[in-house]
DNA sequence: AACAAAATTTAGGAATACCTAAATTTTATG
DNA sequence: CATAAAATTTAGGTATTCCTAAATTTTGTT
């Protein structure tokens, strides 16, 4: 078995699996938003990919797309190469975890699978990456993944930071400089009804967070 | 300043820069071999470098081509990143010398200058890869190489193995097994003038190796 | 249910980097 | 020094993956 499919090929797949993993079929232009690449362009590669020797994606047109079997495991495959990556590079070369996500990007394309298996076993076969995300396994299948966002907890709840679901470098330094990182104990405080803000409290800090960070971090309880 | 180069034109760089060490230019057909490209390929590709916006390369019809100072600069980083990552392959995940100069090949490409810095501080700047072969400056520039190959020397010479230019993986794991890896101290023994011959003392065997082989190791007297 | 807005697809193109076949230029040899 | 062989370039194409503008389909409202 060689390389079987190209930089772009895989990006798409990987954002479709991101796209899918409610239960739904992704948008021509929720994937355009995210690839960054014009919806005609998208339209295009979508059919390729539907129409390749065996299927990567179910397309119908206006309906969106899913992933095959096939599909799903390549995607399951650059994300596995993505998030062990990132662990690495917190891990051996002391990236912070908002530094992380670009360089992955890159590498996640030309490793080796005997590469793959190296940093693996280098930091014994860890299950989820810095920013908490659950690492697919070896075989390619992807864990269960139990937690709840923040933004569903109220006051009295508590729990543990599982993972934080951001690749925006800005935001997750300001959640580091809160002590909101995977592992950390929270606390809901407080909750307005109409802006959805919480109160949580972080260590012996307290902090007010809005909907956008809320339901980007998720909570093992 | 972003990337600036496809893998492509950083790959054409590499390879005339290797091609071009001893001085002269580098052949259309010299090019299409190495790069396993068909040399009109190669022609085209020439054509476009060196009417760059910068010019890369040196190019007259029939006459090969050289690199620009642009070139040379760009054509070092690659070599850099190719080195850096050979010695990190092996001094961190514990390849071998014969298995890293694939995955060096596609990594080269896509790290980072942050990713770069990051691994030759880790490894204190070492400036010879796991071959012997020099690792440029981080600005650039191509330290000055003194050694021999061990074709030209003859019975009664001796000196310490300092570098193995060769990617074949059988062959180098042939030279490991006998013992010819950098820092190995030889002593020529005897030699046959009409085959190139050259009998060599490494540790306590002797071996006897032809031209294709004495050819490719570099030694520091 | 009709129509405007939004989402999506079709149509037509561009850039990159390859290829083969054929023509040309250089080089080496009788 | 003419000419065959070798090297190189020209000509004409292909595949991939992206683009914009325009057409179409779907969705959400009154």
């Amino acid at each position: 078995m060689k390389k079987k499919f190209t930089i772009s090929t895989e990006d798409y797949l990987k954002t479709i699996y991101e796209l899918t993993e409610n239960g739904e079929s992704a948008s021509t232009n929720a994937l355009a938003q995210k690839l960054k690449i014009s919806a005609p362009s998208v339209t295009g590669m979508i059919k390729k990919l539907a129409s390749a020797k065996p299927a990567l994606v179910e397309y119908q047109k206006h309906q969106g797309v899913t992933l095959t079997r096939e599909g799903k495991r390549a995607a399951l495959e650059v994300i596995r190469h993505h998030r062990l990556l990132e662990a690495w590079l917190v891990q051996t070369l002391g990236y912070s975890w908002d530094e992380v996500h670009e360089e992955a990007e890159r590498l996640e394309h030309v490793i080796s699978e005997d590469f793959e298996q190296r940093i693996a076993a280098a930091m014994g076969h860890p299950t989820r990456d810095p920013h908490g995300e659950l690492i697919p396994t070896a075989d390619l299948k992807m864990p269960p993944e139990d937690s709840t966002p923040l933004s569903a907890l109220r006051p009295e709840q508590s729990g543990t930071i599982q993972c934080v679901k951001a690749a925006d470098t800005d935001l997750l330094r300001y959640l580091e400089s809160l002590g909101l990182i995977p592992g950390a104990a929270i606390e809901v405080k407080d909750y307005s009804p109409f802006d959805h803000n919480l109160t949580v409290k972080v260590g012996r800090k307290t902090v007010v967070l809005g909907l956008n960070v809320t339901s980007k971090i998720f909570i093992a309880m």
